[in-house]
Order: structure tokens, then sequence, then C-alpha cells
DNA sequence: TATGAATGAGCTTTCATTCAT
DNA sequence: AATGAATGAAAGCTCATTCAT
């Protein structure tokens, strides 16, 4: 591994573990293996660190959610497959994900506003599937809103508690969520693991895994 | 308000908002409206303050809790109760709910001990009342743990989005909340605002707060 | 014992043991049982304590040597006396003599001019009983005040270690010390306890001491 | 000098003169030439520093009364050399020495135990020279262990007046106070310079001074 | 590429002191 | 006589960042 991902990696670890305002320049240093001052050959400001990782991190998940839905009109496929997507991106990438969901708070005013529209646009496939389905009356909720809001907090609680050395295989995982967030929306339907495979291809090419159960 | 309770106020609500680490004395000072020397008169640790918060936000959780499910022996009903009181919670004290889910991280050692058993003898409930509901076969889910984990995710995420000012009032939020959740564990049924009255009382009388629709 | 009593006897022990900068005004209120703003109704600044302690303590020695050296010609005798007083004067007010020689220089200018005054007049004893020993021939020194400094010290030093519990009395150690200077002086002779009969009583009388052995 | 030097030179300036704890970070940094923060690079805490200037003081002592005494079996020859390589130190190194012997309660227990232990090492050469030579019969004193103490303060007093700037040569007053022990010792013998020449050399080499009367 | 040295600004906490009650 | 409340200033120490080498 490069100086430059071990620093990339080393903030994100500690961004997500004690926050980024709990981590320090020699925190970062220190798990880097670099002098604080070398750090500095790597990044910019500590800030600007901390946009770098929350975007690429959003950007890969509007790429891979982009890719796995592209050419699907059936509200019930998107929207296991955005559940799935995101609870693997979370699964598998807990850091990226807990910073991204839990250090909006510290950026900057303009970098938070770069951030949230990312964020937004994500959450759009989110609601255009949602909405989707309400229309075609295959999904059943009073408030799409806050049933949207509901299942991304429930499918991003992923990040804090999933471990791959669990007894828990990562696809069935998603399968599980997939299938409550269909109860969710009131479509309660079995989802089976071949359903989700290219789910997993996905994520593993976005996010430059090995493709394997459990990556 | 006395200056003790200004102290504590500021803390809450700066902690939620910017984290523990984000939020410096000189800010509480300044949000409590007193010299960052006097806070000491108010406080032992900026630890401490947050220990507080943290301690007597969850056993006040523990109380309604306790209160609200006494005497009731269908998991169902317990259930409801449960997602309603947790819903309500955390839509009416978002600050010291948002700081005892977001700030664990920020604590030593053995203040995280204390507090995360706390954290844990209140998910027993929720344990308790999928297992029951499971064994008496209400409730359908192949990973009972999992979807407890997905159900408190969902649920304390209203901390970090809804608005008293917003168009929805907290019964109708506690409601559509309790049946997602009776969704998710597989026994759809519908959910009425009266069904969950005495939640709302347990929460007023717990949280001293103004006996009244919203609060 | 009075509150205002407490206050000193406090200040005498903290000062002494942690030094004046070492000791915080709230060390001395928990010292003295009360709270740190009550201790301003029994002193002025902190500095004013100090100075008070060290030119009562300054004083109080002047007074005593004044006392018992009072028709003595004899530099031999009044060596003697000077000696044992000084001695005693340490192990039984170990707090006050070790404030008064370590202190001198947490002093504001003004205040430390009047106590190294003090002590100068003090000093001038020793200086003269030297003198006229070594004019009169029975004190044989090639440096008079070096002997005078190293005299001083030695004896000072008691205040660092003596113990009324140890095994060793009062008059006993004066007894020795007194030996030892006459020693130094190039005189010496045997010291019997009854020589110094007249220091301990001066001694009593002047710190306020009940007439015992050991005090 | 480098800034290491200069840092440790103000420490020992400012403890010296000013105690432990009347001296401030800033007060050190400004000594030094450099802001409070760069004193940071080259200490720990400020109790490190105040350690390591007492730790290197006694070693330093320990090393010369080792390299001093080393051969020599006669008690009066021992005594001699612990008192002259003693206040040489003490006139010469009136820093580090007066902060050795005042400063040890603002230690932290366990770096005070520490301390102690070798100020204790370095006493127990005092103490067998006065055992051989009250064996010997060449020393009298009645209390040996008091002597012992008594011969220690008075000799250390001599870095709280002593200036190289005065009257007197380091090897005149090396002589005086080895004679005024022996006396003191009841051993009253007169005492050559060029019987200590050798501690001369030893101190010059031990604290890197350059060979010269007055160093 | 890498870092030791450096720092102004800031941190949490304690300081000695005052004052209304 | 006694104290809880209050504070400006200062304490020891760390911060993110820069720069010469």
């Amino acid at each position: 591994m490069s100086s430059a991902e071990r620093v990339r990696a080393a903030a994100v670890k500690l961004f997500a573990t004690k926050g980024f305002h709990g981590t320090g320049i020699r925190d970062l240093a220190q798990e880097a293996e670099l002098s604080s001052a070398t750090l500095y050959h790597y990044m910019g400001t500590k800030e600007d660190l901390l946009v770098e990782i929350m975007t690429t991190s959003l950007l890969r998940l509007i790429d891979a959610v982009a890719k796995a839905t592209a050419g699907s009109d059936d509200p019930v496929v998107r929207m296991r497959t955005l559940v799935a997507l995101h609870v693997l991106a979370h699964a598998a990438q807990p850091g990226e994900t807990r910073v991204v969901d839990n250090e909006v708070d510290a950026l900057s005013a303009p970098a938070r506003a770069r951030v949230v529209a990312l964020r937004d646009e994500y959450e759009r496939y989110w609601a255009k599937a949602i909405e989707d389905g309400a229309a075609a009356n295959v999904f059943h909720t009073a408030q799409p809103t806050v049933t949207r809001l509901a299942l991304l907090e429930m499918c991003s609680g992923v990040a804090r508690w999933y471990s791959p050395k669990g007894p828990l295989k990562l696809e069935d995982l998603a399968t599980h969520y997939a299938e409550l967030a269909l109860r969710v929306l009131g479509h309660p339907v079995a989802v089976r693991a071949q359903d989700l495979r290219q789910c997993l291809e996905v994520v593993a090419q976005v996010w430059d895994l090995p493709v394997q159960e459990g990556f």
C-alpha cells in the first residue's frame, strides 16, 4: 500500500471510529506510519481529506446505483437492488459510510452543501422507486417520505454493527434486509440470493473488491 | 431556567449538533450565557457532563419502558409500545437521544462500559418482545437479532430529521412507525392512535413534558 | 482553635510542605475546613498571609534571641545560646521556619525587602558573636562570614528532618548542635543540657508552648 | 547552544530561582527564546523536565564521588573528598543542586521515590565514611546520623549564597569547608589546597567544565 | 519523498479574588 | 460569620499547519 493510500485508509479508520474532531493530525500520522509533516504531501487540509472521502464514497454509491438499476422499470426490483447495494456498501465499507453518515456536520458550509447535494442525488433513487411503487400500487405506505427515511436509517445502521467475522454472510445480510424493506413497503415477498447476484458484482466492481461471497 | 439547567441544555444542544469533540468549553459557556470558569461550578469535567446526559437519558428511557410495558403479556402490544416510546422519545428529545446514539465513542473506557451496560439493559426489552413474539408465532423473522438492530436503527433515525414544526404530529409519527415495525416483524396490522395513548402519557410524565398532542 | 487560627495553621502547614506557589486557595480552604470565600474574612491576599507568617516568625526569633542573650558578654555563651535557640525554634516550629527559609523568593519586591531586613537583623546577632569571639581569641576561623553562613545552614536544616516522634529529645538535639557549632568555631568544649535550660524557657515563652522537655 | 540545551538551561535557572511551581511554561519559553509550543519538542511534561534535571544531577554527583573516593581507605581522606566535591558541585552548579535540594516535594509520588533513592545512594557514601571514621576512632561524634545531616545541610547551603564573582576562590571555599567538616567530626586538622586537587579534576571532568581554578 | 523544527491560536481546566446574600 | 455564584486571567498542554532542508 502506498503512502497516499495509507493516509486515506488511516483517515477513514480514525474518522469513522473517533470522529473528525476527535482525530488529530498526529493520530493520522501515527496510523499511517508517517510524520505529521509528511502527511501534507498527500493531502490538503484535514477538511480536504474529509471532503475527499465523503465525495468519492457518495460518488461510488451513486455510480453503483446507476449501474445496478439501469434498465429496470420494476419498482420492486429497483427497491430490492437499492437496499441490497446500500447494505452491501455499508457492510463492506463501514468506515467510509460511517464517515459520510456521521460527519456531515463537521464540514464547512460550502463543502457541506456539495456533499448534501450528492446525498440528495443518491436519495432521489430511493424516492423515485418508492413513488413509482406506490403509483403502481405495489407499495402501500401512507407516508412515503417518512418511510424512505426510515428505510435509509435502517439500512445505514448496518455499518455500525456488522462484522464480516460474524456468522452472517454478506449475501444473507443483503437478502434479509431486502425482505425487511419490502415488508416495510407493504409488499412482503421472499427475496432469493440469486436475485442479488448482480448487486454483488456491481459492488465488487465499483469498490474494487475481490469477487467472492464475503469480499 | 437556572444556571445549572442552562449548562445542561447548552451541552445537549451543542453535543447533539456539533458533537462532543466539536464542542468547546467556550461554546458551552457562550450558549449557556456564562463565563467558561463559571461552567465549572455546575459540572465536573466536560466528559462528566456528557456522561450525566447519557446516563439520565438512558435511565429515563428504561424507566419509561418499564412503566409502559408493565403488565402486558402480548408481544404485539409490547412491541407497539416499545416502538412508540422510542420514536416519541427521539422526536421529543432529539438532543439527548442523538448524544446517546452518536457520542458513545467519545467516552473513556470506564464511562463507556457503564453507558453501554444501560443501553444493553434497554435493548433487552426489545429482544425479549421479539423472542416472545416469534415463540408465539405472531412474529416471523429468520434473523431476530438482525431484525432487532434494524428496527432500533430505523426508529432512532427519527431524532435526525423529525421536526415538531413539520406537518407530522407526534402521534401520527408514532402510529406510523409502530405499523412499519409490525410489518418488519411479519405481523402487518393497523395501529390506531388510541392504542398509543398510554405511551404519550408515560412519555409526558417521565420527561416532564406538558400533556398535549405535540408536547 | 478559632477559624482565624485554623487559616494560619493551614497556611503554615501547606506553604511549608508544598510551597507557596504549590498551594492553592482551595487547598488552604480545605485544610482549614472553610469555604474559599470565607478565607478572605481572615486574611488579605495569599501573599499577605505569607508575609504575616514570615514576619511574626522572624520577630519571635529576634525577640527570643534578644531575651536570651541579654546581659551576656561571653561570646561562647552567646553562641551556644544562639545555636540552641535556632535549633529549638526550627525543631519545634518546622512549618514557620521552613516557610521563612524557603519562600523568600515568592515575595514581591517590597515585602521581600522587609523580610530580608528582619532576617539580616537576626543574623547580626550571629555575626556579632562570631566577631567578638574571634576578637577575644576564643573562636578561630579564617572566614568568619563563610563560617556564619555555614553554621546557619547547618542549624536551619533541622527543620527539614527533625521529628519529635523520633528518639532524639529536643534538649539533646540542641546540646549536640551547640557542641558542633563550637567545634566549627574552633572552640571545642562540651555543652551540658543545663547550660541551655534558659533557652528552653525562652522558647516556651515566646512561642507559647507548654514547658516540658519535648514541648 | 542548541534549542534543547537552551530549554534545559532555562529550566535549571528558573526552577532554581523561582521554584518549580513558580515557573510557568511561558516563563521557560521566554527564557529559552522559543515559543511555548516549541518547548514541547524538547521535553515531555514540565515534570519530566524537572525529573531529568534532578536525575542527571544526582547521577553526576554519584559518579563524581565514586571516582574520587575509589581506592581510598582512610576515612579522613574520604570525608575531605566528599565535602570538597559536594561544595564544589554546589558552588559550580548552584542551579542544578538547588533544584535537587528544594524541589523534591514538587514531584509526583513515583518520580519522588526514584529521586529519593538516588539521593539515599549518594548519602550512603557520607554515612559510610562517618561510620568508618568513628570505628577507627578518628572521628568523635555522639550522634553520627545527626552529624551527617548537619554536615550535608551545611555544605548544601553553599549553593544559596556562593558567587564566583565574590572574593572567595572555589578552591579556598572547598578547603575551608573541608576543615570545618573535620572540626565537626572531632578531627580538627588543617587541609591544604593540594589535598583537593584531584577533586577539582573530577568535578571538571564529570561536569564538563574547563579546568582552571574557578572553572 | 520525507521530516525535524517551529509556531500562533486554541484547548480544557484552575487560579486568586470579589460580591450579594 | 459564612458562602454560593461568578469571573478575568492564567495555567499546562495540544492543535493544524508551514517551511527549510
